[in-house]
DNA sequence: GTCCAGGAGTAAG
DNA sequence: CTTACTCATGGA
């Protein structure tokens, strides 16, 4: 299964906030490249996760056929491999924030403090180097992305990423020791940190546990308690690919496609 | 005005 | 190891 839909991917998800669309085309600057969802690359290729066989991991056997009815809605929602560095920027200002904000901060911060492509004559804003960002003033910050408390985060964890943290190195060790290792930095807890491991590091075993999939495995699992909790069991019933799984059921809950 | 959003940090029990 | 409170912002 090779379906691709590039506007539920780019722009519906959730998971990358910075697309937009050109002449009908969606389009970002990806760690200072152009890419567009008509991008055949093996860069793009990668990004856009098109080796992954979805159709196998969307076969669990998951409890009242729930999937099933994600998978017809859903068809070619996919799961990006983004930069590390860009998804722990938009995750941390993703906390305790809607979809539609934090796609405002993203792109005033980039806006502010990236460098741009250009692309059918617009210009593509990207993330900011961790070294631009460690050296922007709080107070600055906050007065020009609007981004409140979040402000002191961005800038403390891009001292610690430009001084060295090894952020692209943790897609080489498990998905565990990466959270435990992402929740070090000023910002990231642990749903963050599922949300930089699963769209930023490649670990498709992340389980990100926000407000509607917290709803939705009480509601439909019969899964209470602490996010950290609801986290392990849902790993333990959904398995290797749940993170993947996760997608297509934050989605559905988000969107009322399943009623809580 | 109150409530909520892809929560995290901190202090306290 | 849990719970309770605070932290900015903007839209509903």
């Amino acid at each position: 299964m090779r379906e691709f839909n590039a506007h539920l991917t780019l722009f519906e998800s959730a998971q990358v906030f910075h697309f937009r669309r050109i002449c009908g085309v969606y389009a970002a600057n990806v760690s200072g490249r152009a890419v567009t969802e008509k991008d055949t690359d093996a860069f793009s290729e990668s990004y856009f996760d098109l080796k992954r066989d979805y159709a196998c991991v969307l076969s669990h056997p998951e409890p009242a056929g729930l999937l099933k009815r994600c998978v017809q809605a859903f068809c070619g929602l996919r799961v990006l491999n983004q930069p590390a560095w860009e998804a722990t920027l938009a995750f941390i200002l993703s906390a305790n924030n809607n979809v539609s904000r934090i796609r405002n901060l993203v792109n005033e911060l980039n806006l502010a403090y990236g460098d741009y492509v250009e692309y059918n004559g617009e210009r593509l804003y990207g993330f900011p180097r961790p070294e631009v960002l460690a050296r922007v003033d709080e107070a600055t910050l906050r007065e020009r992305v609007r981004c409140g408390y979040r402000a002191k985060y961005l800038i403390e964890t891009a001292r610690l990423v430009s001084q060295g943290f090894p952020l692209e190195a943790l897609r080489h060790c498990s998905c565990g020791e990466a959270r435990k290792k992402l929740m070090s930095l000023p910002g990231v807890g642990g749903k963050v940190a599922d949300c930089i491991c699963l769209f930023g590091l490649g670990h498709a075993d992340a389980f990100p546990v926000d407000v509607w999939v917290k709803r939705l495995m009480e509601s439909r699992f019969g899964i209470k308690g602490s996010p950290e909790r609801v986290r392990e069991e849902a790993k333990k019933i959904l398995g290797d690919s749940c993170g993947i799984l996760q997608q297509y059921l934050f989605h559905a809950a988000r969107t009322g496609l399943i009623d809580l």
